[in-house]
DNA sequence: CCCTGATTCGC
DNA sequence: GCGAATCAGG
């Protein structure tokens, strides 16, 4: 396959609407996800601009060193990474309070933030409604590094399961529950005063 | 281990 | 120019 114009055009097009490389590779056929992405690069167009996702700006290496002369001395620049202070309220996992149970959570104490009582896109919603349907329902000691760990029905029930799909980057959740538990930022200043 | 993009270098 | 191999990271 060679990249006609009409390809090329599908790829900037995919590529600017911040599909994966993989997945424009898909799209297009007959090409893998690195032909993509070094067709990408010789088109200039590496960086996806316009406020896409995550922009890695990677610095320019002071030593451009071939490969030839790479002993295990990797010389590491500094590393300007600004200091997030993001308070991020990550959810603990299986904490969640069965609203049915009572004698659960000790009396007077208040209760711990739970994702569901908060006011989540509807359509995130109906994404993680959609996507529990597929889930493998995995128990507690089936989770791994890379299953969601999101926790579906009651805990003091046998039907308590969690999603168990395909994680992504690292993150503790599938994409769908990802989108329920990690709240951009809203609904915060009911405390108004 | 899955995925992502980035880079290199023989072709 | 092309893209597999490799690198680097989440």
């Amino acid at each position: 396959m060679s990249w006609t114009d009409d390809r090329v055009e599908l790829l900037k097009k995919m590529w600017g609407e911040g599909q994966s490389a993989s997945q424009i590779a898909k799209e297009l056929g007959g090409v893998t996800r690195n032909a993509v992405i070094g067709k990408v690069h010789r088109l200039g167009l590496s960086n996806r601009s316009g406020g896409g996702t995550s922009a890695k700006t990677e610095a320019a290496k002071p030593a451009p060193e071939t490969k030839a002369a790479k002993p295990a001395a990797k010389a590491k620049p500094v590393k300007p990474s600004a200091p997030k202070a993001e308070p991020e309220p990550e959810k603990p996992v299986a904490v969640h309070v069965p609203h049915t149970r009572k004698a659960i959570i000790p009396a007077g104490q208040p209760l711990p933030p739970q994702p569901s009582a908060n006011e989540i896109s509807p359509e995130a919603l109906a994404k993680v409604s959609a996507i529990e349907k597929k889930a493998k329902r995995l128990t507690l000691m089936e989770l791994t590094e890379r299953t969601c760990k999101w926790p579906v029905g009651d805990p003091a029930t046998p039907d308590f399961w969690f999603c168990g799909l395909p994680v992504q980057a690292g993150k503790p959740y599938c994409e769908a529950h990802v989108g329920v538990a990690f709240q951009p930022m809203s609904s915060r200043r009911d405390r108004k005063r």
